[in-house]
DNA sequence: AGATTAATCGGAGAGTTCTCCGTTTACAAG
DNA sequence: CTTGTAAACGGAGAACTCTCCGATTAATCT
């Protein structure tokens, strides 16, 4: 039906009348339209964050921190445009989807890197700021309003987590918390 | 009716009927609900636009662009929590309206001071990625489920954009710890 | 098998967002 | 004052999300 229609377009009657249940049916199993989107990202996201935590390097375990989170927020541009509809779709969710499931998990590896890449920063905070620019929607604004490319975006990420982990050893100048 | 119910619970239907008119002149003048939360949150973005681009420094014109760009973010903030519950609609709405408009504002001046800060970046990217965690619901989350307080988040922001500043000025690559 | 209980189902319905179009109002010309 | 035209209006209705609950099916016990 994505295939078909597009992931926005879908409502959840013509899901259930395809199916060949009622709408209650599948309200049950999914709770409600975000839990169904999240179903369907499911199986990649499995493949991604085994990829992350456990494939080879420099993605996975293995190599030093600073190319992990390069390399980690290469792969989630890639995986966020890989199903790009489904992900604007759950961020159009209520608040409760956009920061759960996935997003935990993207949030706790990548702090824990930026931890070894440089302990002294407030790494949940910084996870959060580099992740934040990892989303569908500025994906796809920069790529149809801007004409950037995902070469573009990857490259200016690469650049910013660079210059984040580097600069991040030496304290700055008149920060106070 | 916002301070009462809330920014959501709130249907263009009751709105049209304490309003004393029909739903159709509603949409006539505000096009949809991503309309009506922009022209609610229009008075105070004119006057924060006023702020960075007139007003006294360091958020105005006057300091330094490294200064200015800490004292915008830092604003933006403000500006975000004062009407958290309208962003946080405004960022539910079709893909149109969250890159529109005020973001756009946001975007050429983050650039601009960005352009003075560290000539040799991808000054566009940049600016998306500094704005990209200024985020309604991102606030939220970080308030309410890690328990951040504004003052950490404003922390974070102001030492991410020193690092920035400071760390483009070297060309990448030749990275040092 | 028959009866009793629990889990599952499906669609009617409430509450929304947004559109469409017949009706009403405002205004200018005769 | 009357008439003609354009703009503004408002509510019926289509399409949608999600809830609720009576009906159906499956499982367990006697």
């Amino acid at each position: 039906m994505i295939a078909e229609h597009g992931a926005d377009n879908i409502s959840l009657d013509e899901v259930a009348r395809v199916a060949g249940v009622g709408v209650g049916t599948v309200y049950r199993r999914f709770g409600d339209r975000a839990g169904l989107v999240l179903a369907l990202i499911d199986d990649q996201e499995r493949q991604f964050q085994e990829a992350f935590l456990a494939g080879p390097p420099p993605l996975g375990p293995g190599a030093p921190a600073a190319e992990r989170i390069t390399a980690f927020l290469d792969a989630l541009v890639d995986r966020v445009v890989a199903q790009q509809g489904l992900f604007v779709q759950l961020e159009k969710c209520g608040k409760t989807i956009r920061y759960s499931g996935p997003y935990r998990v993207h949030h706790v590896h990548l702090a824990t890197l930026l931890a070894q890449a440089c302990p002294q920063a407030d790494r949940a905070f910084l996870a959060d700021a580099l992740l934040a620019p990892v989303n569908a929607r500025l994906i796809a604004f920069q790529q149809e309003e801007r004409g950037m490319t995902i070469g573009e975006i990857k490259a200016g990420l690469a650049q910013l987590a660079t210059v984040v982990t580097c600069g991040y050893s030496v304290p700055p100048g008149g920060s106070r918390r």
